[in-house]
DNA sequence: CGCTTTTCATTTTCACAACATTTAATTGTA
DNA sequence: TACAATTAAATGTTGTGAAAATGAAAAGCG
């Protein structure tokens, strides 16, 4: 269903306007099929973001700030994340000999075979979106959204 | 900050994939710019929807579950939400007399001042997307992205 | 050195999402 | 008309995101 049927909007302000309403609500479409997708596994999309951060890490261990950081949603609890990943025994904080504030953290060997199962399934799902959407037209949206993006700090 | 610079990621599996993490970037950057923009007023933007939702129906009462099936995020609380509004008396429970399982919701004068407020400081925040996006990228963005939206239920 | 400031992680508080259950009213149907 | 099925809203519980507060360690600086 397309954004101004599922809101129920017959016309908007603007295109711009338009847009960034189609943003949030794309979003979160995409966010719930996320949600239902892992959710057999027991992880939700904000724990398998730091996962698939992890393995890009290749084994060498990241700093819990440098995780945040990188995350999509910015703003969330990495610590009580982290946590839950733990209590699953998919990674494992290792404390930092040079720095004693900083908490490492390696994905376990079962936490990089769960990454990768996770990450077929996602990259499963991802590949629907080559159906839906043209190359070029995919990029000329990265550059409209993107344009916004560069004007935040 | 481009999607690319601020997740730290050098190449993506595909352009569509890209867009992907392009959308949920964007829209989590635009939501905290929102709740900090409404913060002062002791309005999440999720209570800020449903003033919206009100404000269009031009007094006329809207019942409960069809404000939740207007709403941007589907799957929030759309009850308890009005309990927030009725304890700031910004909107109204009213008895719909053909259907009394329906609770028709309307806003109070003033929520409608309060919504007229906030809409403003909104628009505003909105017309500044007008500087970033041409009209005509904006459009084809929409056209994208609802392409994908079409796809789901 | 000693002191303040900054940095990093954790904890805490609040609001909301997710999901299940409950209560009440209406509809469908034998 | 009786009664099961359905629908609407509220409520209870748990988990999580957002943002601020706290605590500990390191860095900066007179």
């Amino acid at each position: 269903m397309k954004t101004p049927e599922a809101l129920h909007m017959r016309q908007f302000a603007s295109p711009q306007q338009q847009l960034a309403l189609t943003v949030l609500h794309t979003a979160s479409s995409m966010l719930s099929r996320h949600r239902a997708l892992l959710k057999p596994y027991g992880v939700t999309p904000e724990q398998f973001n730091i996962l698939r951060i992890l393995k890009g890490q290749q084994g060498q261990p990241i700093a819990l700030r440098d995780i945040s950081s990188r995350m999509i949603d910015r703003n969330s609890n990495t610590s009580r994340l982290i946590d839950k990943l733990t209590k699953k025994d998919l990674v494992q904080r290792e404390s930092c000999p040079n720095d004693r504030r900083r908490v490492d953290i390696v994905l376990t060997p079962e936490g990089l075979h769960m990454t990768d199962m996770l990450k077929n399934i996602m990259d499963e799902e991802m590949s629907l979106l080559e159906e839906v959407w043209p190359k070029h037209l995919a990029e000329a949206a990265i550059e409209t959204l993107d344009a916004w993006n560069d004007t935040q700090p």
